[in-house]
This record gives C-alpha cells, structure tokens and sequence, in this order.
DNA sequence: CTGAAAGCGCTAACAC
DNA sequence: GTGTTAGCGCTTTCAG
C-alpha cells in the first residue's frame, strides 16, 4: 500500500479533497457523521500529511540544521546531544552535518542547507575556515533571512546569537591554580593554535602569568601540527627548561603526554602537573587520573538550540543578538597538586 | 533580502516563470543572449531552487533517516560517522534521531520521518523495542515503500535489509581465546541482557564452553540492570567461584570491572582475565590496556547507508532482501595472557 | 455543510 | 524562442 494523500480519500468518498482536508483537521463546518466517517478510514490508513507541502505552504519546516567540525570528538557530540534533546522537546529535527575540518565541505554544507531544508543553523566553524577568514557563505545564509547560532569556535566577523565557552577565563584559572599549587614553568601544548578557542586560551594563559609577574617563554608554548611527533617536541621541551607543569589544549593530547611523561619516568604530578581541555571519558580512568576543564557541552547545546528557536519562533521581532559566555570548571583529579 | 524565486527573476525580466526556468536550467530553447542574462542575475543573487518544491515534485528528497538508541556511546558515534560520511558521498544528507531507548520515543520519531521527509531510514532498534517485541511501527514505515536498513540491533519479526555484526561468532572466539590462555571458569557480565545483541553473545559464549567441555554455571552469567551495583554483584560473582576470566559486553562495564578488580588487589590478568565489547576509546588508555572486540562500526555505517541508497535509486527492481554479517576483530591488549 | 479556486516554488509537456 | 498549463499535496479563502 502507498502513502495515501487527500485525494484518494476524496475519490474514496466521493467528496472534494477539501472536504477531506477540513474533515481531518476537524473543522465546525463539516458534518459529523461525514467527519467520523473520514477520520476513521484516515486512521485506519495511516494517513499522515506530507510534510514537505506543508512546509513549502507554511513556509516554516520544522527541521534546523546542525554543523560540526568532528562528531568524533567528544565535546561536540555532547553538545550534539544537547541540542538534539532540546529540539526535540520544542518539535524540531535535526539534520546533521560534519565539516570535517574543512572549509570546501562547510561552505558546500551551508549552502545546501540554505535552500528551504531548515528554518534555521546551529554552526561550529571548521578549523580552516577559521584559519583562512573567509565567512561569505555563512553571510549569504544570514541574508535568507534564516537565523545562525554560531557555537564555540565562532567569529567576530559574523553578527549573530552565539554561545562560547568563556576560555579565557578557563586557562587563567587554570593557570592561576597550577600556579597556586607550586609550579614556575608551566607549559602550554596546543593542537589547535589556528582557531579562535585555542588564541583564547593563549590569552588567559598568558594573563595569568603576566598577573604572577612570572615572564611568558615563548618555548613554553608548543605547537603541533597534525603531522608532527609530540614525543619529539615534549623532549625537546623538557631539555629547555624545568617544566613543572603541562596544559594540553585537548584531551587527547592531555592523554598522550601523560604516557611520554609515564614512559619517561616522570612522576605526575609530583615532579610535572598535567590538565587538559574537554573533560571526556578517557581522563577519569587514566591512571593518574587527569585534572580538566568541563566545558559542558550538553549544555551548550541546549542553550544554542533554544536561542536559535527562540529566534526562528519571533521573527518578527528584531531582538539584539546576544553571546552567551559559558563558564567551565576546573574537575581536579591526581595529575595535579593540591594547593597547599 | 529574501530568498528569491523564479518568479522574482520573470518579473524582474518581465517573461514568464517557466523562460527563467529554462534558461537557469540551460535548456537548449531559450535564446543565448536571454540566458546569459538570466544566469547572470541568478548568480549575483545567488539564486538557489527550493529544495522543498523540487522533492515535493520529484517525491525524492535526498534525506535520509538515522535513528541511534544513543549517540553517546561511541560504537553509535562511529556508525553515525560512518553513516555520514557514505550518505554525503552519494549526495544524501542526514537526519538524525536518537530514540534514547525509548520505544516511544522511537515509534514517535519513525512516524514523523515516513512522511515524507526522508527516501529511507536506517535504525538499530531501541533495547525498549526489542524486549517489548513490538514492531508494528516499523511495519507500517516499509509499508509506505520506503526502504529501510536495520542494523545491530535487529529483529527477526521484520524484512529488510540488515547489517549486524557477528556477535555469536565474536563471543565464541573470545570465549575460545580465554580458555586456550588457561581460564576455565569464565564468567560474562551484561548489561544488555535483553537485546538481540547481547543474547547472541551469550549464545556464542555457551557454545564455546561446550565445545570445551566445560559445563554451563548460570551463576557465572551475570545481568546487570541500570540500577544495580556492579561492585556488590561482581563481589557475589568472586565469592561463588574461582573466575579467571571475565567478558563484559560494554565498554563501560570493562572498565568499571577492571577498576573494581583493582581496587580488590586482583591482578589482571594474571589472576582475573579480562576482555570488553565495543574497542572504544577508554580501553586503549586503561592500565593494564583492555583486550577489546571490536565491531568495525564506522565499516557499519557505511555498509547501511549504501545498502539503503542502493536500494532507494533501484526502487523498481525487487533485489531480495540481505543480511549483511559483519565480522569483529579481537584487539589483544593487556588484559589477557597470551596464549602458551 | 460542501466545493471550487488560488497558491506555496518548481518542472515538463505542449502550444504558439 | 517563449508562454501556457497542469500538477506535486496541502490549506485557506470565498462561493454556493
């Protein structure tokens, strides 16, 4: 059996398919015994109306689309969790994209997405595009009228809602804590240095030092490049200067020189502290576990998901765009010294 | 500006709608000079069709349905990307839904998608779903004619297409494995009870034992339900008899064995063996390192989605339904004694 | 009470 | 070469 439209209930009847449509959506101007009549033979067959005429009628589909660089990542499907919930409770679907890092596919993505599929997006800037400057697509979207929420890696270029993790504040207070608890050289060990998230970092980093009147090294600021051997550049680190303490800017990354360190024969925390961003499922278990930054992810999710209805439901309406700062906490566990 | 139209673009030329049409399309009867214009202006306004209009005529939409119990776990993750990234490939997007082991939610979601905003669907059922046994949703999808994937967590009771991993097959030889390196009383930790899934793997595990020679204990088969306390379970387990070897069948549970064993100074694997389902992120960091089966669940995804879209684009010819089996690896780590 | 007609945005026969 | 018409499935005036 195919999917039954108002049509072939009206031929089933012999009434207009307008009649069948009223009757359905249980107009006064029906008769009853036409009505149940109807009603009944829709419910038998599952009649359910289409969703793409409605949409293209009302104008309005229901759906909102989500982008991120990486599903893989933990944070982002937490925060893919968290929208997806929220939508869900305010009758919206999701359709989900991934960038994939990369600029080509976001700007294919947005594009495709901005020809009548969703009422509006939920976007997580890729690490090129925010490396290369470049936003006309995401522009181009704004201008169809269709509202943005840019979330985490975001931009000032763009004027919409957005939702960010206040970083800066993330990596001062981390700072400020490592060195509380004792450390002079703490080192940072950054993967994502293009970005806007990783620059903040740097900032708060660089603040809280500057606030400790201990001098910024610029050695002690590693990059890594997706190619590069960590373990090189952690030895080559470690042969600089005494560092006594790490921030890795990722929780892989935070994993992975927790085992150098290991198979270095370094004590954690007791001769180098380590924490790491994105508190996931792997720093718990580690041993020692590690110290993270929590940047509740399903919260932002929500929080991003609820903006954007709220924007897509009062359209009319030209509320001022706001950026919701979402402040992390500091989860202290064995990597790291109490302070004393 | 707004999101402009065909019929914007005639009247902005003054010719009608279907001239425009035809020109933006780059038909053959429409005079060169006429189209060069018309495309001209179309790019400068970045003229899109509306998808909406074009499915609704076409009754395609290039979407198709993803329906996860639970997107946090990571054997979901990577089947999702997997997913994604085929779907995308072959010019399909994706909307996805996450039941959250919820029947209802699941029946709630299906309907909503089999009206018409997606060509097919893949799911793995909701462990709701599959101890209730009923499945009258999902029939009533495929009687709608669109096609629809099944994969890991299947049903009997429905024909489609499948892709289910060889859970049998991996708890034999897992089983298999464990007795070679020495155990004799290995036990089996599960949280899943109720699934197709963690049933086959019971099966496997029975069937290894047998072939062995080694009498099923009913006790060593330990159920695990969402509230109870692994650790005052797994205390039981010890104290009945002398396991040496334990296979849980989530990764979760893995570690939090693997945890609890410590806590109670058992050597793993020396006294107690350990091996874990899903080869996720956690069990390669654990220490000791956890044997781990895994699922290949990224191979998953991609194996449903060209299923599903090979059999969107033959609609007409009836290709028999497959099953498609997929075989897991067993990744030795240090959980487990090689095998003398 | 029921039906005809218009229109959402687009394409495809079929005229002119 | 260009325009008219019909139709995808549906809702919504407006007539009858």
């Amino acid at each position: 059996m195919k999917k039954i439209t108002l049509k072939d209930i009206a031929s089933e009847f012999g009434v207009s398919i307008s009649t069948v449509s009223k009757a359905i959506n249980d107009s006064h101007e029906i008769s009853h015994s036409l009505k149940d009549k109807i009603q009944a033979y829709a419910k038998k067959h599952h009649y359910k109306p289409n969703r793409l005429a409605l949409s293209l009628l009302n104008k309005s589909t229901k759906n909102i689309g989500v982008i991120v660089p990486n599903i893989l990542n933990y944070f982002f499907t937490q925060v893919f969790y968290g929208i997806e919930k929220t939508a869900n409770a305010r009758g919206y679907n999701i359709i989900s994209c991934t960038s994939d890092e990369s600029y080509l596919k976001e700007v294919k993505t947005v594009e495709l997405l901005s020809s009548g599929t969703v009422d509006g997006l939920i976007l997580s800037l890729s690490e090129e595009t925010q490396s290369k400057g470049n936003f006309a697509h995401i522009e181009e979207f704004i201008e169809n009228q269709l509202p943005l929420v840019l979330f985490d890696r975001v931009t000032d270029k763009i004027e919409c809602d957005k939702v960010i993790v206040d970083d800066f504040e993330a990596s001062y207070k981390t700072t400020r804590h490592l060195i509380k608890t004792g450390c002079r050289n703490v080192a940072v060990v950054s993967t994502i240095f293009n970005s806007s998230v990783g620059k903040l970092r740097i900032e708060g980093y660089k603040k809280a030092l500057a606030d400790f009147e201990i001098p910024y090294d610029e050695r002690l600021n590693v990059q890594i490049n997706r190619d590069d051997d960590l373990q090189l550049l952690l030895s080559l680190l470690l042969g600089n200067k005494e560092v006594d303490a790490i921030i890795a800017l990722d929780e892989m990354t935070a994993v992975d020189v927790l085992y150098i360190l290991k198979s270095k024969n370094i004590q954690v925390p007791e001769e180098i502290s380590i924490v790491g961003f994105t508190n996931g499922r792997l720093s718990k278990y580690v041993s020692p576990s590690l110290t993270m930054i929590s940047q509740h992810g399903k919260y932002i999710g929500e929080l991003s998901a609820n903006l954007l209805i709220d924007r897509i439901e009062n359209k009319e309406d030209f509320m001022p765009f706001t950026t919701k700062l979402v402040k992390t906490s500091l989860i202290q566990r064995e990597s790291t010294l109490s302070i004393s």
